[in-house]
This record gives structure tokens, sequence and C-alpha cells, in this order.
DNA sequence: TATTCCCTGTGC
DNA sequence: GCACAGGGAATA
């Protein structure tokens, strides 16, 4: 299920078996992404080539010979599973691609809540995104100007992909438990120390998580989850003991330490 | 800035 | 039944 690390494997996934292949078909099987990718304008992509698979944040981006771009997004159950010609669709596939090899590529989305887009040569990607967490961009000082005028509470504001591309709900808590950080701290109200410890923990973490997600994916694990504070509500704090709280903020759940952050 | 909606599945 | 799920856009 994705979330950055996840999401960063997938592509890795797809890039292996898209890169360099001819796009020979591709069915959009569930409404919701019909709405967006139509199947006359999915029909587009047969006959075009892949160069290349990067990823901008959660967004999976399919580079085409034609100066077309294939963007992915999963949301919040999307995978992708690699079938053989003739072996069966899973049972959730919302989106099949076939390469000329015979190899096809398949969204599978139990909520299919999955974002599918095609973007014409020259028009913008994924507007509004900000940098991702291990850009060289991403700085205290840059984090702190675009905070500068949020009043939400800073886990809310690390979730506004504005402010760094790629940070989910579980990253989020993480990070701010990492740095010390109350998640309801406004904002606008973090300055160099925690700003400074802010930008150090997401890309920590992140990078952690990342290593630790493709050490088990590619062996076909399933990884262990060993959070500090996501999910672990009432149970102790791994560095001060006291109960981990469980709290709703933009009606998702935030999870932290009381005693330690602040 | 807060709430609602898109979808489906799981667990209580 | 109902609450909730790791996302994000569209509303009010």
């Amino acid at each position: 299920m994705p979330e950055l690390p996840e999401v960063a494997f997938a592509a890795g996934v797809a890039r292996a078996v898209a890169v360099g292949r001819t796009i020979t078909s591709i069915q959009v099987l569930h409404h919701a992404q019909r709405r967006v990718l139509p199947a006359r304008r999915a029909r587009l992509l047969v006959g075009d080539r892949v160069d290349a698979v990067e990823r901008r944040g959660k967004t999976q981006l399919f580079r085409l010979t034609s100066g077309r771009v294939l963007t992915v997004h999963f949301r919040m159950t999307g995978d992708w599973v690699v079938r053989a010609a003739g072996e069966a669709l899973p049972p959730r596939a919302r989106a099949v691609l076939a390469f000329d090899d015979g190899v096809r590529l398949v969204l599978d989305d139990s909520r299919a809540l999955s974002v599918i887009a095609l973007v014409e040569p020259g028009a913008s990607l994924v507007p509004g995104l900000g940098p991702d967490a291990d850009d060289p961009d991403f700085t205290p000082a840059s984090l702190g100007a675009v905070l500068a005028t949020r009043r939400i509470p800073i886990k809310l504001a690390l979730l506004d992909q504005r402010v760094v591309a790629g940070l989910g709900n579980i990253y989020a808590a993480e990070a701010l438990w990492s740095a010390k950080i109350d998640p309801r701290r406004p904002a606008n109200r973090l300055r160099s120390l925690r700003l400074k410890r802010l930008v150090a923990a997401i890309r920590s973490v992140l990078a952690k998580a990342t290593r630790h997600a493709e050490r088990y994916y590619s062996r076909g694990l399933a990884a262990p989850n060993r959070f500090a504070v996501y999910d672990r509500e009432g149970e102790p704090c791994r560095r001060c003991g006291s109960r981990i709280k469980r709290i709703v903020q933009g009606a998702r759940s935030t999870y932290f330490c009381a005693k330690c952050q602040s």
C-alpha cells in the first residue's frame, strides 16, 4: 500500500517492465479511472514507446517517445501487478497496459481512487508540487518560507504536497516524532531550530523507510511495520515511555507523544 | 481554513 | 450497522 517507499518501489517495477517497450494496448476498466482517461484518449498511447519511468512525489511519470507523459498516482490503495501474456488479471484490476513483449502492467486498486492521466508534450506535469525531500532545494530556510503564512497545524501543512512532495500521513507523524515537534503546533510558529530538525527528520525517515521497503519488496516479502508512533495508540513512546496519543486532524489520525513532542 | 466527496474493503 | 483506511481535489 502506497506511501512514498511503496511508490518508489512500484516505479522501479514499472521501469523494469516498461522502459524500451512499445505499448500495444491499454484498457481502462473502472469508471473512476475512465473519467480522467476515457478510452478514446487512452488509445493515443497505443504504438508509443516508454523512454523512462520517473517519480515526482507520489506521482509516477512514464515518459513517451511522442513527448506525451502518462502520469499515475496510486492514492490510497493502488499498486502494480505484472502479468505475462495469458495470465489471469487480479480481481481489482483497474487498468491494463500491454507491451510488445506480451508483458502487462496491471493497476490493481481495491478502492479505485488511483488517477491515470495522459499529459500532452510541454504541459505541466504535476502543477504546484513542492520539492521532494531529497531535493537539495528542500532546506530549513525554504521550508520556513513556505510555512510562514500558514497557521494550520504543522502536521496538516506537511501533508500539503506543495510544501514537501511525497510525505503522507504515516511519515508526517513519524518525522514530527523524530524532530520532537507537536503536530498541533501552528506551521508558522517553527523557528530555525525546529525547522532544521524537521527537514533532517523528513529526509532521514523517508530514506530509511524507502531502503527498508526496497529490501523486503524486492524479495517478495511484506515489509514489517516498525513505526515509532503511527498506529501505536496507548503503547509506550520509544523515547520517554509515556503513552502514544491519537488525535484527529483534517479528518485523519495523528499519532504522537504528548510528553516529548512540543 | 474546514468539510465533503471520490470508491471499496476491513474490522469492530 | 458504523467507523475508519496510508490521498487529494473540490467545495463552501
